[in-house]
RNA sequence: GCGGGAGUAGCUCAGUGGUAGAGCACCACGUUGCCAACGUGGAUGUCGCGGGUUCGAACCCCGUCUCCCGCUCCA
């Protein structure tokens, strides 16, 4: 890791942002807490995007870029939802899977995409090679070919199947699993252990008394609650597509390898939208979207060089949608030139409210239909109810489609402290230029607004700098007072966690009521009068 | 999950079997009085956790947890 971010690491910890969960007692992988520090920080995150996106949103205003006026509400769903959610949405598909490892190469595969090739003679099943679905190799070739081949004899046959279904397979031809017939290692051939249950979903149990059929899912993300939840929005919330729907809230994955500090972790929180908006503008709306969200970071402070904007290709789009954009950041813990996703901004089509309604849709197929089992039923049924809308303008009844901003508020948090975190140089008393370390943020995302100091601890300088803190205080604006130490180190403390301005009550302020604001980049210093301190501070904050 | 490295004070780290250390940070007093590290004094550790070897373990051995790097995975 690099340098930098090992600074990150330590002034986080040092100063009170970020800890390690539960570190008294070793630490758990993939948790972590936020101290007094990182949780005003974050929860500035938080209400930025809240207020940027829902609380101040104009409804009768037609943005720039966007093509109509729009609505904007906000929701918060459970974290724990029915089960058959997860299964109408894809993920308990998508998130559950048996894998199966090599004991001799330790290669890891999903035991659906080892694809089973059975060589049957005349008298049965006799001879089993294994290969990778999807593989850039074209099946099983050369000597598994061959052998293959030998094994079946004159009348026999090769069929294949894949490996979560071939021990049943088997059972109908009343053969075992043995000998020539246990399958082994696609790549070294060695042998395999037996499937084992990854479960990326967190499973829990619903009730005192619950059984593993109480099972439930904490969720993998916030966006279902929205979908499930569209109808009661829609009748009780006054509103008409086009419109969107905002949650924050905690999801939980159960990530294989957790890693790069906060990046990565099995319990993070998202701030999602999901926008419902008629089929025929959603292009329009996904690249509003798109550009929107790209724009809010940069106004947060992310700089333009760190930042980048990726377009899916055809190729890493799931099928039903037209359109996916990443918003990515150049960490400091990302090897140069790569970037991590802060946030998606996918265009998901009605395949969400459509798998809710009629069941889970089949995300392969072109147009969208019903994923069915192998008796031909479907594979997960939905709740039946219609989620359609009715546009009582133009007598159209239709399923909207979804634009999904979706983002990670600890992701973004990181962002905004590896982007802020900065050292550079400030004169000393004695002129000399001194290492500073100081973290940039937008002031609306600084933990602390102001610090107040008087110059020194006397002459009745300490009672007018608490007179100013109170004052601010009540006005609800987080600052802090300090007395200790010179001066020009606790400017450095205030540098160190973010903190834009400096208010300092020097002897001069007793008799002409005034006070110096020292600003934490560019270190200019303004006198005002000590009564509109408060709002000058307020006025900063509003940019 | 595999392989490698690491874990000692709040932070960065030294300490190869014999009383637990440094710098910075922190607290008190003094000094200075608008940009850090001035003086004096002070507090701070189950040396990640558990077990073993030993008269004696931060140090050696075993296990385990966490972090970092590289694989693997990645909706």
């Amino acid at each position: 890791m690099s340098n930098k971010m090992d600074s990150i690491v330590s002034l986080c910890k040092r100063r009170g942002f970020l800890f390690q969960s539960s570190e008294i007692y070793g630490g758990i992988q993939g948790f972590w807490d936020y101290g007094p520090l990182g949780v005003e920080l974050k929860r500035n995150v938080r209400e930025a995007w809240w207020r940027d996106m829902i609380n101040a949103h104009d409804a009768y205003s037609t943005p720039e870029g966007a093509p109509s006026a729009f609505g904007m509400v906000g929701i918060e769903a459970s974290i724990i939802m029915h089960p058959q959610v997860w299964k109408c949405s894809g993920h308990y598909d998508l998130f559950h899977d048996f894998m199966v490892d090599c004991k001799e190469c330790k290669s890891r595969f999903r035991v659906d995409h080892i694809q089973v090739a059975l060589a049957s003679s005349t008298s049965g099943p006799a001879r089993c090679e294994t290969y990778i679905h999807n593989s850039d190799e074209a099946g099983y070739s050369g000597s598994k070919k061959k052998r293959l081949e030998k094994a079946a004899g004159e009348g026999g046959s090769v069929s294949e199947v894949s490996l979560d279904r071939y021990p049943a397979v088997l059972a109908e031809h009343g053969a075992d699993v043995a000998g020539d017939l246990i399958p082994r290692c696609p790549v070294c051939t060695g042998e395999l252990t037996a499937p084992r249950e990854f479960n990326l979903m967190f499973k829990t149990i619903v009730g005192a008394l619950g059984t593993e059929e109480d099972a439930a899912f904490l969720r993998p993300e916030t966006a279902q609650g929205i979908f499930v939840n569209f109808k009661n929005v829609l009748d009780s919330a006054r509103v008409k597509i086009p419109f969107g729907i905002g949650q924050i809230g905690k999801s939980f994955r159960n990530e294989i390898t957790p890693r790069n500090f906060t990046f990565r972790s099995r319990e993070f929180e998202q701030m999602e939208i999901e926008f419902f908006c008629h089929p025929e503008t959603s292009q329009h709306w996904y690249k509003y979207w798109r550009d929107r969200r790209m724009k809010w970071y940069k106004e947060l402070g992310l700089s333009e060089e760190r930042l980048i904007l990726r377009e899916h290709d055809k190729a890493e789009l799931s099928h039903y949608s037209t359109g996916t954009a990443d918003v990515e950041y150049a960490f400091p813990f990302l090897p140069e030139g790569e970037y991590g996703e802060l946030e998606g901004i996918a265009h998901r089509g009605d395949f969400d409210l459509r798998s809710h309604m009629e069941g889970k849709l089949d995300e392969k197929s072109d147009p969208l239909v019903l994923q069915l089992d192998a008796d031909g039923n479907p594979k997960w049924k939905g709740s039946g109810k219609d989620l359609q809308y009715f546009d009582d303008q133009t007598r159209e009844r239709f399923t909207p489609h979804v634009i999904e901003p979706s983002a990670g508020a600890d992701r973004a948090t990181l962002a905004f402290l590896c982007e802020a975190y900065t050292e550079d140089e400030a004169p000393d008393d004695q002129g000399n230029l001194q290492k500073r370390t100081l973290l940039k943020l937008n002031p609306r995302l600084a933990p602390v607004k102001a610090a107040i100091f008087p110059l020194i601890k006397k002459e009745g300088l300490p009672e007018v700098a608490l007179g100013i803190y109170r004052e601010m205080k009540s006005a609800g604006l987080n600052v802090v007072y300090s007395q200790q130490g010179a001066i020009g180190r606790r400017y450095r403390q205030q540098d160190e966690i973010g903190t834009p301005w400096c208010i300092t009550i020097d002897v001069d302020s007793v008799t002409d009521g005034a006070v110096t604001i020292r600003d934490r980049d560019t270190l200019e210093q303004t006198r005002v009068p000590v009564s509109e301190v408060t709002s000058e501070i307020q006025r900063r904050l509003r940019g």
